[in-house]
DNA sequence: GTCCGTCTCCCCCGCCCGGGGGAGACCGGT
DNA sequence: ACCGGTCTCCCCCGGGCGGGGGAGACGGAC
């Protein structure tokens, strides 16, 4: 029996794409279709799929949020292959957290992707794909790709300052950070500095040009 | 007889979304596709397809280059419809003002798309699709989105503006952006001033986050 | 128990940044 | 000939920013 495929993404395009790429393969059959993650729980009751590929970014429910949804409340669950845009998107590593079993870029080659599914289906884990380190290697080293490299290798940032990074790419003073995580302004000056210093950035617009870069932010949805 | 169209776009997965669109019209033939601007020229000359599905971002020869190099070494050239992600993406105007007919945003419905591919193969011109204003119509007014909005419809950034909001962009100083200008630091404040004025912005760094969150500066090309 | 990393806060200091003005030169449209 | 817009440069001034130090408290690792 065909490994069975609901997707789940708000473009109608890339489902269009995603469906196209997979109805290639005569062992794999995409039964249903979903714009948000809200959508997700009936269908998966009904429609009972092998995999849901699942967009990280949509409108109302996310792919975490649905992640975890369907986790937490159907029996048996399906394997869950988070589809994204963006190679080091900081929700993907969030949905792999919540319990998702691979990701895959949207820019993945036709049969990166069929093999992504067979693999997902199989249980397997999927958390690199080649074409994460294709992509990665494929980054040359300018000043701006180097910096955004190592934010992602070296990871070395606290959490701490990441939350603080995060409200540094939302246009906030330190003031305003200090008081958003209700510490003493000083405070915040060593976590921008720490930052600063870790990215290789000589002021906050630096850091923030790094953050979109690498896609530790990323345009387009503007977080609560 | 039939449309015929070249897919042009370096993501197989749009491409096999276009295709799988577009080919649910019986009079819409794909007749070709291509993964680089830098191969389009001898494909329209062997195809001969009245539309060209042309993605502006592409890796060795952009969306504009290859318009360009289409409408000037082609004769009785195809139409050409700009494919995009952004609904404000400078470089789709700079498409559009490279002679190409229309643009289309990857994540309109699939209607929307076959009815952009008629409109252009007619004959037509789509500068501003539904999907566009749709778009626009459905930002909130957050702050964030408030100022990315008005950069799109105000649009009053003068030249050097613009300018002085790319380099700002790319992270340097208003001493390095007078160099690079070849003009005074004390004018290069006059530019920024108004940038920040016009984006409602407090600082460089609140006016980096608006250019990248309205598609002004994308993250992924750091240009040369 | 000791060490390391993290988070917290403090000092001093230099300086770039951004605001508020103003002003001359050029160009294009009326 | 006039005016509006743009680009260029100038002044003063305050404040936020970032660098360079240091230091105490907590927790986990060894």
């Amino acid at each position: 029996m065909p490994i069975t495929v609901l997707l789940v993404d708000d473009e109608p395009l890339v489902r269009a794409g995603l469906r196209a790429v997979l109805e290639t393969q005569p062992d794999i059959e995409v039964v249903g279709e979903a714009a948000d993650g809200a959508a997700v729980i009936p269908l998966v009751r009904r429609l009972r799929p092998d995999v849901v590929a699942m967009d990280v970014r949509m409108p109302l429910m996310d792919g975490i949020e649905a992640t975890r949804a369907v986790l937490r409340t159907v029996d048996g669950p399906p394997r869950i292959l988070v589809v994204t845009t963006f190679e080091n998107d900081e929700y993907v590593y969030e949905a792999l957290r919540a319990g998702a079993d691979g990701f895959l870029l949207k820019r993945a080659r036709p049969a990166e992707i069929v093999h992504a599914v067979r693999l997902v289906a199989e249980g397997e884990s999927l958390l690199f794909p080649a074409s994460v380190r294709r992509l990665a290697a494929s980054y040359g080293d300018g000043p701006g790709n180097r910096a955004a490299r190592d934010l992602l290798e070296r990871a070395r940032l606290t959490e701490r300052e990441a939350e603080v990074l995060r409200l540094m790419a939302r246009g906030l003073s330190n003031a305003e950070i200090a008081a958003r995580l209700v510490v003493g302004t000083e405070t915040v000056k060593s976590h921008v500095s720490g930052v600063l210093a870790k990215l290789g950035a000589r002021d906050r617009t630096q850091a923030v040009i790094t953050a979109y870069e690498s896609g530790f932010v990323s345009a387009g949805r503007t977080g609560t």
